[in-house]
DNA sequence: CAGCATCCCGATGGATACTG
DNA sequence: CAGTATCCATCGGGATGCTG
């Protein structure tokens, strides 16, 4: 937002738009979490699934090939018995560790503030609807 | 990610977790572009669904509503016929423009690295599944 | 103009079972 | 252990039509 590809073209409402692409590749459930896991350092699959703990494994490999594809993270596979594999953040995955801190820290920054928000607007709903 | 209420708590993979909150707040096709638009000013709700262009009116109205429910974004009703609605950024949707910034500049810093991977990607599956 | 109500389809994603 | 394959319920979200 306000930046400045996005503010030469008129198209920043298009799927082309930079933006667009970045908010794909975070805006699941998934998608942070793992990388948030990986920030701590390499991991095994099962460590992931184990931590993250809600997932299914259907998403969690969905998740981890979609960051292989995106160049965020590398899969390390061992041929061994039984199999291993082992999931890091590449260099650019590691980049995006900074914005995204900025948006967590964002979010306990205002968390209240937006809880409050919420508790005053459904407040005044409710208010309304029994008025009516 | 890597913020100080999360590492602290290990249910960062709850959805109590702020991050979870902020995700679900920009998580979507059109949010972060209605606070895109917003953050040039107060526009009207025809404005913005001029210039948004792909979005159906139930989106823009539910994204619009979920905006003011969480305290971002402000609207002004006005009891004329026609009717004229306006929508602003409140000071708390303000403080938000500068992480989705950061994230926006990291999009577009990288933009080339992520294709490229992805093209890198696809052609090394492509390769596999002949060979296959 | 600025919505709300309704219908409906396709995608998302969970649960389960199977495999190298 | 680290997946893949399949089935199936849910839900987001578009299209359409109506209202104050």
């Amino acid at each position: 937002m306000v930046s400045k590809a996005c503010s030469l073209h008129p198209n920043v409402l298009s799927a082309q738009c930079p933006t667009r692409q970045v908010l794909d590749l975070i805006a699941d459930k998934w998608t942070t979490l793992v990388i948030y896991l990986l920030a701590r350092g390499r991991q095994r699959y099962g460590d992931l699934h184990r931590q993250i703990g809600g997932i299914s494994q259907k998403m969690l490999t969905q998740t981890l090939r979609k960051l292989e594809r995106d160049g965020l993270v590398a899969r390390h596979v061992y041929p061994e018995v039984p199999p291993r594999t082992e999931y890091e953040l590449t260099v650019l995955g590691h980049t995006l560790i900074e914005p995204m801190g900025a948006l967590c820290t964002w979010a306990e920054g205002h968390l209240a503030e937006l809880e409050q928000a919420r508790r005053r607007y459904d407040h005044l709903q409710k208010k309304a609807s029994l008025s009516a």
